[in-house]
DNA sequence: GGATTCTACTAAATCGCTTTTTTAGCGTTT
DNA sequence: AAACGCTAAAAAAGCGATTTAGTAGAATCC
């Protein structure tokens, strides 16, 4: 009917009343205690009446808070990223706020540029999801899975030594001593910290990992593709291995493609652990032995914080990290190693029982 | 160093000019052509030596241009919807967009207060990703895989018609006579063009339905969950099949687990295929023969039309559709029915051709 | 009964930009 | 010399809210 939406202004005007009380009631501000209920009721009963809604924009330049995050990821369409900001959403709508996404795909000059275009487009805070981060900015910045110690910045960190071990543990108990390792990208955060504790955790063991044995992912598709590329390379390396730990779900499925063509078997010949435990993992045949990250609960809990840090920004605890917790997933990928190898198991056995 | 970032009318004070000047000048406004390139350049210069950025709410306030799409998913992390974004966001952060997304995981009252909530934001215009959808809006809205007829709404659709003949056709060859289906959820936009589509290829190539044979997917869970379940229905219907075909890839991956559960070897004992062709489907073991939808395509072509009709309104042109073409990806999960179905083929075969 | 405190509001200043309308000065016509 | 048309810029009116400071009138206090 009326050419554009109802305004703070007409609605005044209908009710005789100024802007300014109008606005006050609306906002429930204590200002507006002293304003008898009856006519409350009536600023009340009108804003219904013509379906006011205040201005978004015009609110949020003037008091400064739009309930906007911004959500900075490599990619959407991964399954990682995706997985996290399941959580991130859920939280956030839920409390009435909105999300931009910008996808960097690795290329640094994004990774420059997109903080910069939503602290532009006035975000209240920001979530970075494996995203290499530097920055110090004038909001509340979280990161998942971001590893730098920087001022203003929270990060949501999965527990790493706790995932070395899981997984190195549970092949090792297998009776896997030859191990084969896919290592992340250089531009993924969690790459060097996960290698770190693989390696730890393979001291503490007394396994030896054999620089032959490790490959690294290049290049930056999110497909499968990469961790086939990486595992062909481990296989003309022509050392021997009966298992395999990749960086990721999506690089293990590359890997098992690999292995079989090859013409080895996934898991007889060959057991596979990825890490993520994404969405498809569990219906991969064989279903991929994993260790999980609760993806989506990282997501809620950096949504979690970042609005509670904007809602009572805490000058003392500023910068710091919370941690959270891996969980293996075994399902068929991963068996004990086959005949020549049994025997070797059971020597290593020995020597490790009489080690303690 | 200054408390907060430069302004217009700061800057304006800095090089005693107006405010009005100085933004004809930086908006390159054709009214700024009599303002003397001296002038201009003393602009520019001191702009960028305050690093000035006008203030985006209050440009968008006054404008009513805000550079911001919504977008609308069931479900972000489902692959199909992902895909789809991908698609979008290439488009949209390349032509200086960002976009909201909010997924109403099929909830009704989500699905209709998300177009609300994101117009009351402002939005120039709005993506609906397999979402129902039936309103006529102040904005342009592009749909992908909507099929209703509504004023100032553009369609992208699937040319499903041959989508069910490639993949009917194709099973068909093989030597499929006994195929079972996988129905989407009543909620799916695709679900009932999809099947329409279907029975009318099956009556063209004479192929019986059998309604034992068909299975609707239940529960909105966006994991292969659903098809599982739908599947061992199937099979409890005691009626055999050689070929399933899946109303989505997900579903599709848990028909897989299901059929092997009960025994049955895929493709030898049951060929099957799926729809969409998502991320994950080329790398299930084995590799999943699909109908692909160009997701990333449809999703880039909705960001591209959206952005065109924003820019330059067509009242004529208004609501349409447009179609982009299936695929058929033949991967492993099909091959031709084995021994005893044969035979039954090969009878078959004789009277289709003695029918022509 | 004058001062003080409430009550119930309103005025007006922002927020930071866009855009139409004016203006002032100067050279050119007729 | 009055009228006109440029040039170069400024004034001013929004956009649609929020929020602080203020005020008129009634009630209360001493």
């Amino acid at each position: 009917m009326s050419g554009r939406p109802m305004s703070l202004k007409k609605l005044a005007e209908h009710l005789a009343l100024s802007p300014a009380t109008v606005s006050l009631v609306i906002n429930r501000s204590t200002v507006a205690d002293s304003i008898p209920q009856e006519t409350k009721d009536r600023i009340f009963a009108a804003a219904g009446k013509f379906k006011y809604r205040p201005n978004f924009l015009a609110r949020t330049l003037r008091s400064k808070r739009s309930f906007t995050i911004g959500v900075i990821v490599p990619e959407v369409s991964d399954g990682y990223s995706s997985s996290v900001m399941r959580g991130i959403e859920d939280y956030l709508l839920q409390e009435g706020y909105f999300y931009f996404v910008a996808s960097h795909r690795h290329r640094p000059d994004l990774i420059d540029e997109y903080p910069r275009l939503l602290l532009e487009r006035s975000v209240d805070g920001l979530i970075a999801v494996d995203t290499p981060w530097n920055l110090s900015l004038s909001v509340p910045v979280v990161t998942v899975s971001g590893h730098n110690d920087v001022k203003g910045v929270t990060n949501i960190v999965l527990n790493h030594r706790r995932a070395a071990e899981i997984a190195l543990k549970h092949l090792f108990r297998l009776g896997h001593r030859h191990i084969a390792f896919i290592k992340g990208q250089a531009f993924s955060s969690d790459t060097q910290v996960r290698w770190t504790n693989i390696e730890r955790v393979a001291r503490q063991l007394k396994l030896r990992i054999s620089t032959k044995l490790i490959a690294q992912l290049e290049g930056d598709s999110p497909s499968p593709q990469v961790g086939l590329k990486a595992t062909k390379r481990l296989l003309s390396g022509r050392k021997p291995f009966t298992a395999l730990f990749a960086f990721n779900d999506i690089s293990a499925m590359g890997a098992i493609r690999a292995l079989r063509d090859a013409g080895l078997r996934v898991p007889d010949d060959v057991s596979v652990v990825g890490f993520d435990d994404i969405q498809s993992a569990a219906y991969q045949n064989p279903g991929l032995t994993t260790v999980r990250q609760p993806l989506r609960e990282m997501g809620r809990l950096a949504a979690e914080i970042v609005l509670q840090r904007i809602k009572r920004p805490q000058p003392g605890l500023d910068h710091r990290q919370t941690t959270v917790e891996p969980e293996l997933i075994v399902r068929e990928t991963t068996c004990p190693p086959r005949s020549a190898t049994t025997r070797q198991r059971r020597a290593h056995n020995k020597s490790q029982n009489r080690g303690r």
